[in-house]
DNA sequence: ATTTGTATCCGTATTTATACGGATATTTCT
DNA sequence: AGAAATATCCGTATAAATACGGATACAAAT
């Protein structure tokens, strides 16, 4: 049987070892490097580790999940990632999804089904565990996956209200409008299916929005 | 030498089992328990478990890691908690010290630094991480613990405010007037210096409050 | 070259939140 | 029993947020 060779980029040190102690016990699977940060990761990749599995998590320092997708994509190099993270929001697992993952998982699968995921992935079989499975269903059935992704203005917007600037504030500080802040309010609440600042904030930090 | 007995706590299972691989190879130490709530936590502890040392997530679902401190102290069983956190929040840190923490680790520490604390705890030394040290004085220098601790009724108001209900709707679901509610509402933005309620849930759910 | 996404702006009306500055009953603790 | 904390309520005013329903200009992508 042919080994799989893994990667582990994670910034917790700890589930990082744990992780890689937990698969020493299986055989057929090699990890052939742990990194921190989504820089170390395409580093190595750049200087020619190959690999045939990534886990990947999410909320990275320096370079984020999602940024490391597209590298991990552009790269043409048949490695193939899973998603690992803590939480499971409808937006983002589509968009990992369309980003070229394999697999998504959360922090509390079981050693069993994450064992099985990395086989299955390696075979070419995408993974997404069952409670991912449902949210993503339920997301694609109310929702567009682009619509709901905020632009890089309304980012910058969430931002500053996260720090309790208001309105008016915001919209001297980027030099425009109070009414166009007001605008990207809107489709920010809309797009997060909330209905106040207290829940879009609260959601926003719940998925490291913020 | 005397085996340290450990209990781990936290609701992420691959981190549990990664931890418990991890600790295996470290001949004093037996973990001898391995939980995913503070409720099975508890019951276990109550059902006359014995340990030296529980590595306790502080955020967990049913019973949370400041309950379960809350618990533990009322044993009375010489069980040294050791937190180990995702977050470095000033508050947060001095209300696990004052609530019988013995340690309060991040989950990004290193596998060297998690064995010392565990053995230094193990022996009645505490154990805060360096990181850890530094907010904690900068919080004690700025603040006085005590003060801005909420009561139970604004906490209650906070849950309500963070799940995006208004003034009135949290009245009318507690029986009582707009009035009072705005009042807590002031009272609680006063107590976290804050100024309105996007930079108050952030804050909150930063401490973990919600 | 046409669509798609992003950023910008406008008006009107209503609802909420925040800022003042009190007061009184009821628990809880000592 | 008395002090201290907690929970309750009141009035007035301003500031801010949310809900409608539009429109234009530009850049990027296919």
């Amino acid at each position: 049987m042919n080994e799989i060779k893994l990667i582990i980029a994670d910034d917790h040190e700890l589930f990082r070892i744990g992780l890689a102690e937990l698969l020493k016990k299986h055989d057929d699977i090699k990890i052939v490097k742990s990194v921190a940060d989504g820089v170390e990761l395409m580093d190595a990749l750049n200087s020619g580790l190959n690999a045939d599995i990534v886990l990947l998590d999410l909320t990275m320092p320096n370079m984020d999940g999602f940024q490391v997708l597209k590298g991990i994509k552009s790269l043409n190099a048949n490695i193939k990632p899973i998603v690992i993270s803590m939480h499971s929001v409808g937006n983002y697992i589509a968009k990992c999804a369309k980003m070229g993952a394999y697999g998504y998982l959360l922090k509390n699968t079981d050693e069993s089904e994450l064992v099985f995921a990395i086989r299955n992935v390696y075979k070419g079989k995408k993974h997404f565990s069952a409670e991912i499975s449902e949210k993503m269903i339920n997301f694609m059935s109310t929702q567009s996956v682009s619509e709901n992704v905020l632009s890089r203005k309304e980012i910058e917007v969430l931002g500053l209200i996260s720090k309790g600037l208001t309105t008016k504030e915001i919209a001297a500080k980027l030099f425009v409008s109070t009414r166009t802040i007001e605008t990207h309010r809107t489709s920010i609440l809309k797009k997060f299916e909330v209905k106040n600042t207290a829940e879009l904030i609260k959601k926003a930090t719940e998925i490291n929005l913020i």
